[in-house]
DNA sequence: GGGTTTGTATAGCAGCGTTATGTCATCCTG
DNA sequence: CAGGATGACATAACGCTGCTATACAAACCC
């Protein structure tokens, strides 16, 4: 093999490494090293050992929520947009909980903080846009934001740890949603409705 | 040393290894024998394994937050008892962040089910009070609770996993509780009032 | 083209959870 | 009141883990 870095195998550690947690297969030093093609030094390489292994493995987490994020087009509805990014947050998680689960395990030690902002931004954008066509109060749209993620992410976690159980999602995800938009000055009829078109796609 | 099972081994296992994992040391196996004062087989006799222990030690930090909110005194403001009970369970996760994570780690796979609950009751009892005296509309208390619940466990998570700030807790802490109790039908601003009266104790 | 640098493969190390074995105090039985 | 049976505990060893020291080979630089 060459000498400069192949950002090939790099990329394969990580995606095996994310398939492997996806699959609840334990993922051992050796093992991802196999699946990879090449030796366990790869990992020491590339990442420092397996401490920065799982600290990428999380990075392409949010990198992927924010993608899945941003595909969502505004429409003239931003309440409802607001509901829609809720559900795809959810969805999202609910897809690969394992996944979900290791991203915020160490949520603040991420190699690029501004990845997870990206996965923030577009909440805040809904709460701003909200605002502008006034449907929200006086406030602060990263408040709002930030009210929104704390509620969803309570909810996923606790779905996602087998807590509740995965109807809890529908039946207070939406409901979670609205009331924070309707404490912040929305219509509490028009919210909830808004909120429940975009959870229902 | 008798032959019956010693009780006061197992509970010093259990204290010994809640304390490690307060004070952030690595519990393993051999020092948590030594400190205990027994040997590694200690560990296999009354809990089958590591796994086993690290289920006690999350039903032990169930056991005492049950205790914890069971000991607040309902007053004839059940709106401001829900919001005591918030920054009760707050607190409780801010003074032992690691038991806190630990505890949700695997909640659904706790020896006993119901000591989950015990911490859980007093909020539908706080919410079926509130109902009673014709805060709230025609909900179910369950449903308050859980929506209550699930938004505090969230943002409590983020500022245990610091990704959010400390401060974040008291900023949207009264207001996330509020929201949901308003959204239930509670009046806004009288919500408001109560909540932030229970918050600050 | 030779010297340097750097990624990869191999082998070995300390530590981990776990388990097999031995020992001794306690309890049930006759 | 002996004397197996029982079960908790100590000790030692096993397999596996993440990690590191060493050796080699490919690519760059001058």
């Amino acid at each position: 093999m060459p000498k400069p870095a192949d950002p090939a195998v790099r990329a394969a550690l990580i995606e095996h490494a994310a398939s492997m947690v996806v699959a609840r297969e334990p993922v051992t030093l050796r093992a991802l090293a196999t699946r990879a093609g090449t030796s366990t030094m790869g990992v020491y390489t590339h990442f420092g050992g397996m401490s920065g292994l799982w600290a990428a493995v999380r990075q392409e987490g949010f990198l992927r929520l924010a993608a899945r994020l941003a595909t969502m087009a505004p429409t003239d509805d931003p309440v409802r947009d607001l509901g829609a990014l809720g559900a795809a947050y959810a969805a999202n998680a609910l897809e690969h909980p394992a996944l979900y689960r290791l991203m915020f395990d160490a949520a603040a030690d991420l190699p690029d903080p501004d990845v997870a902002d990206g996965a923030f931004a577009p909440l805040v954008d809904g709460a701003r846009r909200a605002r502008e066509v006034g449907r929200l109060g006086d406030v602060d749209p990263v408040d709002v934001a930030t009210r929104l993620w704390a509620g969803g992410h309570g909810l996923v976690m606790l779905v996602v740890t087998d807590v509740l159980p995965r109807a809890a999602l529908t039946a207070h995800g939406p409901a979670l949603n609205a009331a924070v938009l309707i404490a912040a000055g929305d219509d509490p009829q028009r919210c909830a409705a808004s909120v429940q078109r975009g959870w229902d796609g």
